[in-house]
DNA sequence: GTCTATAAGGAGATAGAC
DNA sequence: GTCTATCTCCTTATAGAC
C-alpha cells in the first residue's frame, strides 16, 4: 500500500479504534479488528504503536480533546435561567440518544482507564477535561441568562458533570426517555437553586 | 475432592467471580481465574455452569438481590430532612470509599450486561431493584424525619440513583473526598427540596 | 462427579521478504 | 515502510481416565 506519514496513520487508527468501541465494546476492539477497520494490516498497527494499550491510551487521549470543544453552543439568549438549564440538559440527552453507543463507549474507555494501572491517570484528566468544558457552560448560561453562581465555578462543574453522568446510565440502561426527562427537570431546577441574579451596574 | 451439590457450586463459582471481577476487572475474569480462586478445576466449573457467560449472569442475578437487601439503615430519626438526607449520602459515600473496587465491578457489569446480546434486559433489572430499594429509602427518610414526598415515589427513586450514580463515578475517578462532599451537600438540599412536610392528624 | 490432559481457536506481537 | 506468515501465549470448552 501507499506510504503513509506515521502521525496521520496513528490518527486514522485511533479514529478507527473509536469506531470499533462504540459498535462492540473495548474488549472486542482487539488490534486484529481495528486493523481491519482502519484498513491496514495487523503489522502496520504496531508500526505506528508500541502496543494495544498505547493505542487505547491515545483513544482516551483523542476523545479528551474533542470533549473540550463540544461545549453547547446552543444558548438561547433571553430565556430565563431555568429554561435555559432545561434546554440544555435537553440538548445534552438528544446527543446522547442520537448516538448512545458512543456515550456507552465514553463510559467503558473511562472504567478501562481506571482498571489499566498506567492509564489511571489519563481518566482522571478526560474528567477534568469534562470539569472544564462544564465551567465553559456554566459561564456561558449565566451571561446569557444575567445569573452568576452562588458556588464556586469548580464546584458547579463537578455538580453539573455529576448530573449527566447519573441522567446519562440511567436512561442508557432503559432508554426511558419520559422518566430521564423528569430527572432532567428536576436537575435544571435544582441547578437554578444555585443561580443569583445579577445586579445591573449602578 | 469432595463431591459438591451442584446449587452449591454454583453459589461459590458466583463468589468467586465476584472477588476476581473487583480485584481485577470483568475482563480479567477469565474461567481458570476464577476456578482458581474457587479452589476448583475448570473442568468443575463448566460441569456447573454452562459457559464463561452464564456465570457473570449469574454474578449480576447474585448482586442484584444482595442490592435490594442493602437499603441503608443508618437513620437517625428525630434529625431534620436535609440532615439526615446529607447523612444518608454520607454512609453512602463511606460505604464505597471502603471498599472501591466493589462499586467499580459493579458498574463494569452494568456495561458488560449492556454490551452482551442476550444479558441487556438483566442491566435492566438491575437498575430496577437500585429503584427498588431507593424508594424504600426514601419511605423510610420520610418517616423518620415527617415530610411526604412531593413527586411520585419511582421518579424519587430514579432522582436519587441518579444523583448516588453521578457521585460514585466522580469519586472513583479522582477519590476527591472533599470535592464529593461539596456536591453531596448539594444533592442532599436539592433533594430536601422536594420534601413537603406532612401536616399532623387533626 | 471430579479430575488431568488436550483440543481448537483467538489474542498481541514480531521476523523477514519485498 | 509495508506486507504476509508465524511465534507464543492464553482463552473457552471438552474428552476421557478414575
Amino acid at each position: 500500500m501507499a506510504r503513509i506519514p506515521v502521525p496521520q496513520r496513528r490518527a486514522a487508527l485511533i479514529e478507527a479504534a473509536l469506531r470499533v468501541i462504540a459498535r462492540q465494546g473495548v474488549a472486542a476492539a482487539t488490534t486484529r479488528a481495528i486493523a481491519a477497520e482502519a484498513g491496514m494490516s495487523l503489522a502496520s498497527l504496531h508500526y505506528a504503536f508500541e502496543s494495544r494499550d498505547e493505542l487505547i491510551a491515545g483513544v482516551i487521549a483523542h476523545v479528551l480533546e474533542q470533549q473540550a470543544g463540544a461545549a453547547l453552543d446552543t444558548l438561547t439568549p433571553g430565556a430565563d435561567l431555568i429554561t435555559t438549564l432545561r434546554d440544555g440538559f435537553r440538548a445534552y440527552l438528544a446527543v446522547i440518544a442520537a448516538d448512545p453507543l458512543r456515550e456507552q463507549a465514553m463510559m467503558e474507555l473511562t472504567q478501562y482507564a481506571l482498571r489499566t494501572p498506567g492509564l489511571a491517570d489519563l481518566a482522571r484528566r478526560q474528567y477534568a477535561a469534562y470539569y472544564a468544558a462544564a465551567e465553559q457552560v456554566l459561564v456561558a448560561v449565566g451571561e446569557a441568562t444575567g445569573y452568576e453562581w452562588r458556588r464556586p465555578l469548580p464546584e458547579m462543574a463537578r455538580i453539573l458533570i455529576t448530573l449527566t453522568d447519573g441522567i446519562s446510565i440511567a436512561w442508557l440502561v432503559d432508554r426511558d426517555t419520559e422518566a430521564t426527562e423528569r430527572v432532567l427537570d428536576f436537575a435544571a431546577r435544582a441547578l437554578a437553586a444555585l443561580g443569583l441574579r445579577k445586579e445591573p451596574h449602578p
